[in-house]
DNA sequence: CAGCATCCAACCGGATACTG
DNA sequence: CAGTATCCGGTTGGATGCTG
């Protein structure tokens, strides 16, 4: 259905499973070549927890972004891949990287310009 | 620890200001197309208190997406308008926006068979 | 191995009140 | 008008310990 486009409404609920965690992100970026299983997800990742990171997998995984097949073996066996919904949305995670990639120089020069003369002058200058 | 650049490191600074807010992306969209002043945006986008507006506001500022323009007149004006990075920044807000209205409904429709499956089979099947 | 449960600290963000 | 200051509840997320 198509609603009222606000740009509140939109980009409030835009990012579905993106906005939520930090990590979302990350996970789906993780995943972009090959199936990985839980731990090799974690380790490739690094410094996040297993709690989060099951609870990030548990969301993309019923918001379709990613399908998690397991096999009954011992030791247990689950891996994790992007479903065609989720290399869509790679694409996004990309979009993103390549941002920063290019921008992240700017970024922080802008940062160091504004905290020298927030320093200089707390506030307004004509 | 200073890590390299995994696609953990990458994507985890991604979103310089886009990750930590749910409202940056929100108001870049805002400012898509005209300067606004700090209670129009406001307004515009319902539902953000000004706390969360000024402070929002004054990172995207540092971070070198927004241009605040203070008028020192009586009442005071401030206007807001996004630089040429915040115009590539918006191009990522509406990459992400176009994602939902495309996936919207894939995205519900996964949700609730998630759901229905999860309630009926608490864990793993095959 | 792949998680879930629990406890707990940090942060995010809303409501309200007040200022230049 | 355009904020800042304060309080304070809910959520996020880390550490740890335990299970099939």
């Amino acid at each position: 259905m198509s609603e009222p486009d606000t740009p509140s409404s939109l980009a409030g609920e835009t990012l579905l499973a993106v906005k939520p965690s930090k990590w979302t992100l990350v996970i789906v970026t993780s995943l972009r070549e090959n199936t990985l299983r839980f731990n090799e997800l974690r380790r490739g990742i690094g410094g996040i927890s297993q709690k989060i990171l099951a609870s990030t997998l548990r969301e993309l995984e019923r918001d379709g972004f990613v399908r998690r097949t397991v096999f009954a073996t011992i030791p247990p066996r689950v891996e994790y891949q992007l479903t065609a919904l989720g290399r869509d949305l790679l694409r996004i995670a990309e979009a993103c990287e390549q941002f920063v990639r290019e921008h992240r120089a700017d970024v922080e020069a802008a940062r160091e310009q504004f905290d020298a003369q927030a320093s200089s002058a707390p506030h307004s200058q004509i």
